[in-house]
DNA sequence: CCTATTTAGGACTGAAATGGTCCGGTATCC
DNA sequence: GGATACCGGACCATTTCAGTCCTAAATAGG
């Protein structure tokens, strides 16, 4: 698996939604209409993508949503770390000493490095890149994280 | 968070002390002990990863596990594959006809690329690499798949 | 052949996370 | 002032997950 949550796949959905109305307002309910999901989920949605920063809110009547930026500049990483928290694989590689054989482990350290990789690969995609016509065809694995992992 | 499940996290401690010992057969009770996982969960996880392909299994009076090929040839990926089912960020990606959005969703395409390209990465590292002595400083992220997102 | 050992398979349980809903409050526009 | 729309939070039902246990089957050794 290493899935992401439903809510974070539907929080892109949003983000790209609010990505074609760059510079419109658009309320919870529209969005909700013209993504097909549910408007308490929207809701949902708006409100943690607002606390992590990347839509403004205008309260009150003609209130609504935008982008707090260009999409260009908001990453998927972005949309994931505010609808779900940081990425980090293993326990151990975003918080220290709970794991009790934190001492001795030698696969921590490996963790990290795979961990930061990934985020890495997520921060380098953009909002507006997922807006653009979808290819249609696979693609070339990444290249080698395995080279930097040796001490 | 996109986060691996405990087990997953579990099953690659034990695929490494299993890696220490190369040639040895290890029973699961042993497993336990030096690696300081509850017995009875490194026998589900041992059953799991013996179901994937991944380790042999001998039983009877002095049975027990050993690697079914060399630990470089056993990727991260194919332990998450065995443990939790193959890598895939979101629903829509593994399973076709499950969104009902999908024949009108641009992002659908683009997870697939995100998600080849992190699968990949994984497949990359094997168990033999998560052995060795841990590197202490971090790292790059890894290269662009933006560049390989445009249609 | 008999017994001890050890895996195979599956059922089961308690706890946690997840997805989804609703409500009272507040700000803004007309 | 009234209608609109966001804000914060509480809440619940469902699913998933981690972890345990039990019975059956297979092997080694005496």
């Amino acid at each position: 698996m290493l899935r992401l949550s439903k809510l974070t796949d539907y929080g892109m959905v949003v983000m790209a939604a609010l990505a074609d109305a760059e510079d419109d307002t658009r309320n919870a309910a529209d969005l909700a209409t013209s993504t097909g999901v549910a408007p308490p989920t929207v809701r949902k949605l708006l409100k943690r993508l607002n606390r992590g920063g990347l839509v403004n809110s205008a309260r009150g009547a003609r209130g609504g949503y935008r982008l707090a930026r260009p999409a260009e500049d908001i990453s998927i990483a972005d949309v994931i770390a505010a609808l779900e928290g940081p990425v980090s694989l293993t326990e151990c590689a975003a918080h220290d000493g709970l794991c009790s054989m934190e001492s001795v482990c030698r696969l921590r350290g490996h963790w990290r490095v795979i961990n930061d990789a990934i985020r890495g690969a997520l921060a380098d995609v953009s909002v507006a890149d997922m807006n653009r016509p979808a290819p249609n065809m696979p693609l070339q694995p990444a290249p080698g994280i395995a080279s930097r992992l040796g001490s």
